[in-house]
DNA sequence: ACTAAAAATGCAACAGTGTTGCAAGTAAGT
DNA sequence: ACTTACTTGCAACACTGTTGCATTTTTAGT
């Protein structure tokens, strides 16, 4: 689905800051932090940007994929809604780039992370990221 | 052992808010934030805090156990150094009372992440810490 | 205990992140 | 096209984290 039908299907208006936002993250293999984000979208304001940020989040379009030293990276999701996240993957920090990546894991982590007792589970690590070290 | 005898270990000197800080941390059940550390060390710089959280962290004494939204948890290192840290723990965040606390998992999630090609694996969560809800 | 060198501290200043209030502008249904 | 509710841009603010520099403290050697 394209950023307008998303936009469409979650109940959210279809503003510029909303698609170019969206967009920005498909067409990027990673995760995207604020800043770069922000340098990509100059023509708006940071406020908007942030609330824009806080929006697609709070409705499940997009999700902080890592955090580190006040840097957030944020990725779309896929078979997200405001109700909940699916987000059984590992986000690498590639130690090369600097990109964040997300990361199938296998069958076996996800029954073990399973029977914990907690919820929004995350798993971060470093690494390099496919780009970097191809496989 | 003591915090002067933690510092002279590790090399580092002994100096007042080191010890501050290194005894706040051992009280304290769970992590500690920037701003609870500052708020009970108000006799210190922020910027001598900030330095000395580095410090701290740099040799392996501390860790930041967790991240969000711009606020960093710190903790004691158990069996750390400044070569190699062992963090095989899940850092809660506690969604009653905000704390952090770092749990240790089971053998067989340390086998599985053990077997992921990164480095610096780091799990979080959310959930009620020991204290909010007594095993 | 004294001294000198090295290290740590406090202060001022700065850049970046994230938030709020409010007036002006825009999207979407009728 | 009109209306309403939502969204945006702007100004302002608080907090985090960093750097440079003068001053103070720690430590090791005497």
């Amino acid at each position: 689905m394209n950023s307008e039908g998303t936009l469409r299907h979650f109940n959210l208006r279809k503003t510029k800051i909303r698609i170019a936002v969206l967009d920005a993250l498909a067409q990027s293999v990673g995760a995207l932090s604020y800043a770069v984000l922000q340098e990509r979208l100059i023509e708006f304001d940071r406020t908007t940007l942030y609330r824009t940020l806080l929006t697609l989040s709070d409705h499940g379009l997009i999700h902080k994929a890592y955090e580190e030293n006040g840097e957030s990276y944020y990725a779309r999701c896929f078979g997200c809604s405001d109700q909940a996240h699916n987000h059984e993957h590992l986000h690498l920090k590639c130690s090369s780039c600097g990109g964040v990546e997300c990361i199938e894991i296998s069958e076996q982590l996800k029954r073990n992370l399973a029977q914990l007792p907690f919820q929004e589970i995350n798993i971060s690590a470093k690494g390099s990221c496919s780009t970097c070290e191809p496989v």
